[in-house]
DNA sequence: GGGCTTCCTTGATCTGGATCAAAAGGTCTA
DNA sequence: TAGACCTTTTGATCCAGATCAAGGAAGCCC
């Protein structure tokens, strides 16, 4: 997936907290730049911005913020990917969001969040202080309607994801997550119609997103390979090499539903 | 439900159009006025919205609004049920929301939307035309805060659904669908701890809305009722028997998930 | 009242995906 | 190079809820 290095030399470290100061990385040069909360800020925004920001990095499976723990920041995704997940009393677990980069994590005027974030690759965050941040949004219209955007695109994508867990079949749900993976990644390996790229999930992962257990969707993606719509180079790495029979697995209508 | 009866006097009536423009009827007097997306408006703004309001009533069955299809209005649910939904290519149907009273429907900044709105009850909405609304919602942070607050707490409430969609058992999916319809109608007749109600919801509809089949909701409903959890006057009208027992039902845990 | 239609119930059977179980790779450490 | 620990695959069995199939009950229109 999208990963960033950002070099070490410059870094002020705090290990405790994971918090980076990174002086050289400006919010101009950032890679979600365009698509974050900030996408449609003026340089004078931008430069308020820039300077109450902390990067923050997780390392692959730590938790970012609990169910009903207090908000200290709020963040977008620099790179990396974290999980949204609902707990019920008895353990079973449901993932209800997937952040990939430019996505933000917490909301303005709420005090905490509903469920769980963990990073499920190694994370990196440019993180906001809760109440420094409310106070921006509130003389910063760029903002708060870049936030309602997101928020609105969150709405479509859950709905999207309702429609999936309630009535798609086990295929339908593996071809779905899989054609999502090549719809949000557009920029990496393309090659004609051959779409390569990574899962960014475990089996594991990929079934407590998708309703199912681990060993169908190892089934399904097993079956997806023989059937000549996927080709592992690795228990990872994958190739797309027919899109349009992906799709065709999916269940949707032509025009398709999905946003992403 | 909490059916709003309007005297028919007064009412300038276009009929192919269902539109009613009840000269009686003022905003500060609406059942929804602190609920809705009006909440946070202060008289003056209340004025202006009263002005451009629009009432549009559709029968039970009617459909109110077609995925895809341009919106002319955006508009806040003031009496009876409404429901959002989702088609796959064969056919199957997935609600992703109800519309209960001070719900809204439609969004600043979006010129479709991405499912189905119908009317399961009879239903009346209080519209307002597209542009003239986002011009309002341009100038009026009141406005612009209350759609913000709506919009997130549709998105908890999305994911709620997709931890019950993904995980719960049929058992579970009913108790925590009538739980919610308790919560959500705090104001009816309840005498100690029975609360009596009605179904806003045919078997079939309900059905669509937890992702189970009609016979899997009758039979589930009816175990509810032997065990005397629940009990029905008629196939709609019943009560809760035994809060705290449904609530056992839910698998959610005892601080609750459950936003609504 | 009788014939529609729509909604709901109940029973019998089937099946997709869960669950249980075991083994095969892969990776890391030592 | 072995051993410990993951993640993933594969096979065998099971079961909750879907599907198929008949009736009932209530409302509505002639």
């Amino acid at each position: 997936m999208l990963m960033v290095r950002y070099g070490n030399e410059n870094l002020d470290t705090d290990q405790s907290m994971n918090i980076l100061r990174d002086e050289n990385m400006q919010c101009s040069k950032c890679p979600i730049r365009h698509r974050a909360v900030c996408a449609k800020c003026d340089d004078d925004e931008l430069a308020v911005l820039n300077s109450i920001k902390v990067y923050r990095t997780f390392k692959a499976g730590d938790p970012i913020m609990w169910r009903g723990e207090p908000l200290e920041y709020l963040a977008s995704v620099v790179a990396g990917v974290a999980s949204l997940s609902k707990t019920l009393e008895d353990g079973r677990t449901q993932m209800v969001g997937l952040l990939l980069p430019s996505d933000f994590i917490g909301r303005p005027g709420r005090a905490q969040i509903e469920f769980d974030v963990t990073a499920t690759t190694d994370v990196t965050l440019c993180c906001f202080k809760h109440q420094q941040f409310e106070r921006l949004v509130d003389d910063t219209p760029h903002l708060s309607q870049r936030l309602m955007e997101l928020a609105l695109d969150e709405l479509d994508a859950a709905r999207d994801w309702m429609l999936l867990l309630g009535r798609k079949t086990a295929r339908e749900k593996i071809a779905t997550f899989v054609e999502m993976l090549v719809i949000r990644s557009r920029s990496e390996d393309v090659e004609g119609n051959r779409h390569s790229l990574a899962l960014p999930l475990t089996r594991d992962q990929i079934a407590n997103y998708l309703g199912l257990t681990l060993e169908t969707v190892s089934r399904q993606l097993n079956a997806l390979k023989k059937e000549g719509v996927l080709m592992f180079s690795d228990r990872r790495q994958f190739t797309v090499l027919d899109l349009a029979r992906l799709h065709d697995e999916t269940g949707d209508d032509a025009d398709g539903g999905m946003i992403f």
